[in-house]
RNA sequence: GCGGUCGUGGCGGAAUGGCAUACGCGCUAGCUUGAGGUGCUAGUACUCGACAAGGGUGUGCGGGUUCAAGUCCCGCCGACCGCACCA
């Protein structure tokens, strides 16, 4: 009979759904297990092989999992916000929540294809009103607990579409979509105080099993770090304050520097002999991009304030001040004192505008580069500090400094607060109102969800305002607060919002009282195991761990941290390991494969591809040995004997439900496709029995479930294979009655031999002694000793 | 520069310190089918040797530890990912 792989699928799928077979039961005397994915964005694009690694193999989790007896929660739905949709919308004059149902529906199509096992009866779609009002409800809360505030930012203004541009838009300093230059502008922004919690997200990565490169990655991006602020007098009588990690270097510290946009700038404006000098670097810094105050970064520039000294608080000494755009308003204080001998920036600036170079830590060469080491290093020319070593120094000059009340030991972070506001249609509206009187008033929760109103256009302003602000029936209220006219905020939220959140709402999607049942998170939460791509392994996991904690802290849930394990999928390159792209024409869509091939295929074979957690390259021509693997599968029904499990493949079989099961829990999906191959050449050599093969497709099941279901049926088992309970292994079984080991003389391979499993050394030296080759290398020479490996090798170290 | 990951056949990739290259692709030869971009069987690291028996060498390079190293340690070289004027 021939494997009919497109009928198989589709019948199996029919059956499954007609049955409801992967409902998250929530049988109480089950234990829970939350396998989670990364809903998709339902671009126009459709499913791209890149969303099958991740589903398939979480897909395949989920289903061991069930087979395991437990109570699985595997949901899936839409992160449907977004500026591609928005995008779409205005070029083609359709409403953006009808091109997300239309992209919904196209995905959802796809994904079926595959015979994933999601619960779709907990599906979730962030631009639903039913699920945004709770978005809504979260930003509420942090405006309540004040850790969302409005401050004024630099956001990045493309000049010719004349709109705001988020980061992602920004590619290489230009606008992503006309190539023209993109310029910082200052706009009000709505901001979630995330560095709130920066101590706990760092610390708290002790609480859950990443990747060290996910950790590392998030610490890195906290970026904590310990020094000192200390305060310069000045001139002009304002007290300068810097942030330092390295308080041991005080006495070397020659000059100063502010960054173009410090305050003072202007506030000494009348004691400035060179402020024209000044504004007009400051106006040229302020209109550099990101990328060229980045990019461009080799030559050090800046300008002297000339009128306004400071004074080295250690030193004494009256030391100049610069404003320079090397030095950034975003971290510390804004202002820094310089270095140059023990800091490479420092040491440019220094050379560039011929600036004195102080040695305080002995150990390199000033004159000739930056001495940045603090291990071996030890302070000179340092007065009280001299003869320290720096770590002693450090501690020794936050002491001094605050003595005299002129410095503190301070922590610093790299997290800058989230910028939380987008100025776009197609997202969150904001539920604020500014009330002239009042000031910002929140939308009271009764009103939620403040549903996002219908505009004539989606087209951002001129202004760069958000479409919503040309609604001026909208944005006319009352305030809630006084009754007096108010405002709506027009701007809306970042698509982040919507997925730092998502794990919850799919606990309890239809709650209309509550983001999610208190018992139900107890139950469900945290998530078990979560997989998503290495691309979200700072923002999204940063962001919603964020929310997750703040959730904690106000009761809504009981464990400090969302997910209890992460583990990231590399991504699917071309053919000739290019990324795939639209444009080079190398997309591939698992649904050209499943056509070709049927879903069993396409999922053995993203899984087979290689090591999941590195990319890898597409390659068409090995899709064929998956489907020739399935191929020898249902060609054994009809080799299949009667009778139980074969004595003859009994150890073996035992060794690959060991396999297949430890691999699975180690992402190792390629080598435990490997083990089953393995065991089916086996089958095919040596024959194969009923017995056997229906431990194969129970281990298979997960895999390729619709074959397997297929030939369950027609082997005339009951049920659905995919609910069978996952097969035990028997330690005791895996081990053949003889094993052959390896004979080694002096550690080089000579012979191999067969002993029965477990020999005694005895035994086994009597047994290696007596193979001719090993009589031949020996030579004469006596073995002075053995080194013996329970069932795998013997080394014999012959004597002279 | 900082942080992280990693270098194994023609290719994707396997190997708790214990027989390197499992499994798959590709390739070669033979058989099968009217034909084959089908299926089956055998072979497939390099090298000396007669493509034999039998040796030797092999996991980026150089050292080291060990009875034994792809694996552990030290030093190089190279690749990839993330961050980056963060004081």
């Amino acid at each position: 009979m021939q494997y009919e792989s497109r009928n198989i699928e589709q019948k199996w799928q029919a059956r499954w759904a007609r049955e409801r077979v992967y409902r998250t039961d929530g049988d109480p005397k089950k234990e829970k297990y939350y396998v989670l994915v990364e809903f998709p964005y339902p671009s126009g694009n459709g499913l791209h092989v890149g969303h099958a690694r991740p589903y398939t193999a979480m897909d395949v989790v989920a289903r061991r999992r069930r087979m395991q007896g437990f109570d699985v929660l595997f949901p899936m739905g839409w992160d449907a916000f977004g500026l591609p949709t928005e995008n779409y919308a205005i070029a083609n004059k359709i409403h953006p929540a009808e091109v997300t149902r239309r992209n919904i529906a196209f995905f959802k199509s796809q994904i079926d294809m595959m015979g994933y096992s999601f619960d779709w009866d907990r599906e979730v779609n962030t631009t639903d009103p039913g699920y945004y009002r709770w978005t809504q409800w979260i930003f509420l809360k942090l405006l309540e607990h004040g850790l969302a505030y409005k401050a004024r930012m630099p956001v990045n203004w493309c000049t010719s579409c004349k709109c705001v541009l988020a980061n992602e838009e920004v590619v290489d300093g230009v606008c992503e979509r006309c190539g023209s230059e993109v310029v910082r502008r200052e706009k009000s922004q709505w901001m979630l105080k995330i560095t709130a919690y920066a101590q706990r997200l760092l610390d708290d990565l002790d609480l859950v099993e990443y990747p060290e490169r996910v950790k590392a990655q998030q610490r890195n991006w906290i970026g904590r770090s310990e020094g000192a602020d200390v305060d310069f007098a000045t001139t002009a009588g304002e007290t300068l304050r810097v942030y330092t990690t390295r308080p041991d270097t005080l006495f070397g510290a020659t000059y100063m520097v502010v960054s173009p946009e410090y305050p003072y700038v202007e506030a000494w404006r009348d004691k400035l002999e060179n402020y024209g000098e000044v504004a007009a670097y400051r106006a040229a810094a302020a209109r550099k991009s990101d990328f060229e105050r980045t990019e461009l970064q080799k030559e050090k520039t800046g300008v002297r304030l000339l009128g306004v000294d400071a004074v080295n608080p250690a030193t004494g000494g009256v030391i100049p001040v610069f404003v320079s755009d090397y030095v950034l308003m975003s971290y510390g204080t804004g202002a820094i004192m310089a270095v140059p001998g023990h800091d490479e920036r420092d040491w440019d600036f220094a050379r560039a505008f011929g600036l004195p170079i102080v040695e305080v830590v002995a150990g390199g060469d000033v004159q000739t580069a930056a001495f940045t080491d603090v291990e071996t290093g030890t302070l000179v020319n340092s007065g009280f500090l001299n003869g320290l070593e720096v770590r002693q120094a450090k501690a020794a000059m936050i002491e001094w400094l605050a003595g005299k009340g002129l410095g503190r030991a301070v922590t610093n972070y790299k997290l800058r607060d989230w910028v939380f506001s987008r100025q776009r249609y197609w997202g969150e509206p904001i539920p604020v109102l500014h009330c002239p009187a009042c000031g910002a008033v929140p939308v009271p929760e009764t009103e939620l969800p403040l549903l996002l109103p219908e505009v004539a256009s989606y087209e951002p302003t001129d202004t760069g305002e958000s479409p919503l602000s040309k609604m001026r029936d909208w944005v006319d209220a009352v305030c809630p607060r006084c009754g007096g006219p108010a405002e709506r905020e027009t701007d809306t939220m970042p698509q982040w919002a919507g997925s730092s959140w998502y794990f919850l709402r799919y606990i309890d999607p239809k709650n209309g009282t509550a983001a999610v049942d208190g018992a139900l998170a107890r139950r469900y939460m945290p998530v078990d195991w979560y997989n998503g791509g290495m691309e979200h392994t700072t923002l999204h996991l940063l962001y919603s761990r964020f929310w997750h904690k703040f959730l904690y802290d106000i009761g809504v849930v009981e464990t400090p941290e969302p997910y209890a394990r992460r583990t990231s999928h590399g991504m699917i390159l071309g053919e000739g390991g290019e990324k795939m792209s639209k444009s080079r024409g190398n997309v591939v869509s698992p649904n050209e494969i499943v056509d070709q091939y049927g879903a069993d295929t396409m999922r053995l074979y993203i899984l087979f591809i290689g090591d999941f957690e590195k990319a890898a390259s597409w390659s068409p021509q090995a899709v064929k040995g998956c489907r020739r693997f399935l191929e020898r599968v249902w060609g054994l029904l009809d080799r299949a004997a009667p009778g139980a499990v074969s004595p003859a493949h009994e150890a073996e079989i035992h060794r690959t439900i060991r396999k297949v099961g430890e691999d699975i829990e180690h992402l190792k999906f390629n080598t435990a496709i490997a083990a089953l191959m393995a065991l089916v050449n086996r089958f095919y050599e040596t024959g194969v029995t009923r017995g056997d093969l229906r431990v194969l497709l129970t281990l298979l099941a997960p895999f390729a479930p619709h074959i397997c279901e297929e030939m369950w049926e027609q082997l005339g088992y009951k049920g659905f294979v995919v609910r069978e309970p996952w097969p035990a292994f028997d330690p005791a079984k895996t081990v053949e009655d003889e094993v052959e080991i390896a004979v080694q003389v002096g550690g080089k391979l000579r012979a191999t031999v067969v002993i029965p499993t477990g020999a005694a050394d005895e035994d086994v030296l009597a047994a290696a002694l007596a193979e001719p080759r090993i009589r031949k290398t020996l030579d004469g020479r006596r073995v002075v000793r053995h080194i013996y490996v329970k069932d795998k090798l013997i080394n014999l170290i012959a004597g002279k």
